[in-house]
DNA sequence: AAATGGTTCAACCGCGGTTGC
DNA sequence: GGCAACCGCGGTTGAACCATT
C-alpha cells in the first residue's frame, strides 16, 4: 500500500510553481490516472508519490475547477445538500459545479457550521417499519435481518440517491413489525420538508415506500411509523 | 515591533473498495 | 481465491496568514 509509513523517496509539503508545471505537463501528454507513474519517470524529476499527484490535480490544478469565495448560491446548495447527505463530501461536491469536495469540507468546517451553530452529534434514526403481508410473504417473514436500503431525496436540489444498510434490531409480538436502525450522517439536520422514498430490497423480495418526511414530528403513511429522531 | 492566539485551507493519512494479474 | 497496485473518500494536521494585545 502507498502511503504508510514515512518515505524519503517522496516530497511532501506545499507544491511549488515548478513542480505544478511538471504534473501539468504530465497530465496534458499522458491524460489523468496511473499517477504513479509520474515519479517513475525519471524524465518528469518530480519527487511526488501517486496519492499526492492526483489530490493535486484533482483539487487545484484541473482547469475545472472553480477558485475564490463561495457564493451565497453555492452556499445554500451545500447546506440543503448537507442536511440530506451528512458529511458525504464527494457526494455534495458533485453536485456544486466547479467545486472539489475538499473545497466544500473546508468551507462547511471552517465557516459553514459555525454560521449555522452545528454541533457534531450522532444521528442514530430508529424506524418502526409495519411490513404487510402482500409485501413480505409469510414464507420470509422472520429470515431477514437486514436489508439494503436505497433512500432517494428530492428537494429543490433535484433528486439524490443514497445507500443505508437497515437493521432489522427487535421485532414485537405482531409477526409483521419491525424495528429498524438507519444509521446516518453525522452532522444531519433536517429543517425542510422533502420528498423521500425507500426501496427496500433482499435477496427474495422488494418493496418500495414513499412519504412527505416531516422532521421532528412523527407520522405514518401507509404500514409504516415513523418513530421520531 | 513582537508575542500570542485564532482561522484557513492545502496536503497528508489511514482505510475500504476496485481492478488486474 | 490471494495478492498487490491503484483509486477515492473522509478525518486530521500543520504551515501560513490574520487579528488582537
Amino acid at each position: 500500500m502507498e502511503g504508510r509509513h514515512g518515505n524519503d523517496e517522496y516530497k511532501k509539503g506545499l507544491w511549488t510553481v515548478e513542480e505544478d508545471r511538471i504534473l501539468m505537463e504530465y497530465v496534458k501528454v499522458h491524460g489523468k490516472g496511473k499517477w504513479n507513474r509520474i515519479a517513475k519517470m525519471s524524465a518528469a524529476g518530480l519527487k511526488r508519490c501517486g496519492k499526492s499527484c492526483r489530490l493535486r490535480w484533482m483539487n487545484y490544478l484541473s482547469p475545472s475547477v472553480k477558485r475564490g469565495d463561495f457564493s451565497e448560491d453555492e452556499e445554500d446548495l451545500i447546506i440543503r445538500l448537507h442536511n440530506l447527505l451528512g458529511n458525504r463530501w464527494s457526494l455534495i461536491a458533485g453536485r456544486v459545479p466547479g467545486r472539489t469536495d475538499n473545497q466544500v469540507k473546508n468551507h462547511w468546517n471552517t465557516y459553514l457550521s459555525k454560521k449555522l451553530g452545528i454541533k457534531k452529534e450522532k444521528n442514530k434514526v430508529c424506524v418502526n417499519a409495519r411490513l404487510s403481508s402482500r409485501d413480505l410473504g409469510s414464507e420470509n417473514r422472520n429470515i431477514f435481518s437486514k436489508f439494503n436500503c436505497n433512500e432517494t431525496f428530492n428537494d429543490n436540489a433535484g433528486e439524490i440517491a443514497t445507500e443505508t444498510v437497515l437493521t432489522k434490531c427487535d421485532s414485537d409480538d405482531h409477526d409483521d413489525a419491525f424495528k429498524f436502525i438507519i444509521d446516518r450522517q453525522e452532522d444531519t439536520i433536517i429543517d425542510d420538508n422533502y420528498a423521500t422514498s425507500f426501496q427496500f430490497s433482499s435477496d427474495d423480495l422488494s418493496s418500495h415506500i414513499a412519504y412527505l418526511m416531516e422532521p421532528l414530528d412523527a407520522f405514518s403513511l401507509d404500514h409504516f411509523v415513523w418513530d421520531g429522531l
